[in-house]
DNA sequence: GTTGGCACTCACTGAGATCGAGTGCCAGGT
DNA sequence: ACCTGGCACTCGATCTCAGTGAGTGCCAAC
């Protein structure tokens, strides 16, 4: 019973903290939410919490503020399904729907999200392992100079640039361009490389016309089909949410900067984040950033049914509200993955 | 004589402010810099200057700072060129040199910059206009959907992918193909939007096979040529500088943070640059935007020669170190322009 | 045209003093 | 066993107020 009503308090401390950004008191916490005890029980409950580290006080004689703790057990068990509005729902198909191209789709989504959240957004283009390759394209620029384009179930273009030390005649470059072609085409991108690997000739073969293209060329392509940039590239936006820290700001906003530019890092916050569907909530210190201790990370995959794709999602204070963002960032992954499939 | 000196007080105080972050009294003036004058000299010239509008004091018994006007002075007949260090240089090259294609120039050079300038760095990806087509490819993913691939002399690859209504057999296809590349290959883009729209069959002409194909392959490459997403796509880089800013937050930064964002706006900035060579330096109120009214925007353009593709530059506080910052983006400019050159 | 002297201004700083939201605890009520 | 009203206490926030000093403007002398 009073473990209920100490729960039920926690919650209103931090959907009180969460909206007014200041310490929550006894008094005020009953006034504004209608639990129908007085203040002094409360003050009694809050003790308790206090002892179990689900809340402090930043100074004593001041309200009560959530810890990490506190907020973990606000997500985990206290927060209902918070349904979007419907004016939200339209916003989000009327932004995603003109999407062209799947630049445009990540682009829009970081922005979308953005202001739904009014957080820094954060989205990561579709991951290449689990793509397949659907072509791959040979362009002679000159006799010496090979463009080397290839191109991806997911819409991915990636083009490389082959130098040759000798030129290639024309009639090999058909033939090379058909043996890729016969290789490569439908593979999965792990398969794909293998096989394409398996065309190069060892070195102590005959050194027959174009050996040296085709080791530059399948060189080019196995690197792009591995490349790390694409698989690491992340979209960012809503940075000028930032400015609303106010306070706390060196402590905070500095390091979530440079967090931002450094996508390496961002990848790793996405990445935790579980299977497609799932909304994964990391709360402040519980990640491996000292510095990005004062700041939350909700995230989740999306992508196609079971295999997801990439992750998205959105970076902000501690103090947030979680509820409606893990809603918000659930809507835009679902939406984004039934665009993705559509194309 | 007297003029002379007058203007090396207002040097003074604008390289003592820039460095100090804080008003610049007579005193102080005549100790840090070598003016064979009193302090009361100097006084009655900062009176004067003060006059001119060059300079003002925050508030009355306060040391003097440098309006606009005084920057605009300083910037124009003022500054000494300031040689990048050996080391800088070598940061410079061994920074760029490893860049394996545009986008990675491009965020090289982003980065570069605002680690040389501590500030914030914007740099435009070369615009297409003047760029010509090098390549222009067809791929039938399958009989009635292609693949439209536009290769530029810039390294821009831009693809479009056309949906047909009916299938389009190979031999059309080829033919598709090869009038495309006689009509577009080596064109500038204007001439080849223009000799590619010729093809296109009038309304009344008969239904050949293809003339569908022909008219959506057409319309997908000229937008794709005059697509202004990509000459208008920027990178933004060193955002975390903004964290110095320190005091003036709310009035500074949110303002820059959201127009870093909205990337029209930057190319507005930028635009204002002039010609390759020439570094343009925009001072607080000077531009259109009131709400960046304390920042400034050093810029130029870059590209072969006369020519310049697009533009690049910083943007920052008022305050900041002019000589310093218009020498790196001038050295980062030539030498992006070297490696574009190159490539 | 420059300089030293001098009175004046005014932001900044730190020491009290005061205020009040909020707490902890206890005795009494249900 | 639990809730409640009452009460003393704490301590950050706010205000006031004098003191300090960097800096100025002006003037008479050089």
């Amino acid at each position: 019973m009073q473990e209920d009503r100490r729960l039920a308090v926690l919650r209103a401390i931090v959907e009180d903290y969460v909206s007014t950004e200041e310490p929550v008191g006894s008094k005020a916490l009953v006034e504004r939410h209608g639990l129908g005890v007085s203040p002094a029980t409360v003050r009694n409950d809050m003790a308790v919490l206090e002892e179990e580290g689900y809340i402090t006080q930043p100074h004593t004689s001041a309200g009560r503020v959530p810890t990490d703790k506190g907020y973990r057990m606000f997500v985990d068990r206290l927060t209902t399904v918070k349904p979007l509005s419907s004016a939200e729902k339209r916003a989000i198909s009327s932004f995603l729907d003109g999407a062209v191209d799947l630049d445009d789709v990540v682009q829009r989504s970081v922005r979308l999200l953005s202001q739904l959240t009014r957080q820094v957004a954060v989205v990561q283009y579709p991951t290449l392992s689990s793509s397949t390759v659907r072509h791959v394209e040979l362009v002679a620029l000159t006799p010496e100079r090979l463009l080397v384009v290839l191109i991806l179930s997911t819409g991915r273009v990636e083009q490389r640039l082959v130098e040759l030390s000798s030129p290639l005649a024309d009639d090999d470059l058909a033939t090379l361009r058909s043996r890729l072609l016969l290789v490569a085409t439908g593979q999965r991108i792990a398969d794909a490389v293998a096989g394409l690997r398996a065309l190069v000739p060892a070195d102590d073969a005959g050194a027959q016309a174009g050996a040296e293209a085709i080791g530059a060329v399948v060189e080019a392509l196995c690197e792009a089909m591995s490349d790390h940039r694409s698989d690491h590239r992340v979209a960012v936006g809503g940075a000028a949410n930032l400015a609303r820290y106010g306070d706390s700001f060196d402590s905070a906003v500095r390091p979530l900067l440079e967090a931002l530019e450094e996508h390496v890092v961002l990848l790793k916050l996405l990445g935790e984040a579980g299977s497609s569907g799932m909304v994964t909530v990391r709360i402040g210190a519980e990640g491996p950033y000292e510095e990005l201790s004062s700041t939350s990370v909700v995230s989740t995959g999306y992508g196609p049914e079971d295999q997801s794709l990439a992750a998205l999602g959105i970076v902000g204070p501690t103090r947030m509200d979680y509820p409606g963002t893990m809603a918000a960032v659930r809507a835009v992954a679902r939406y984004v993955t039934r665009i993705l499939d559509e194309a």
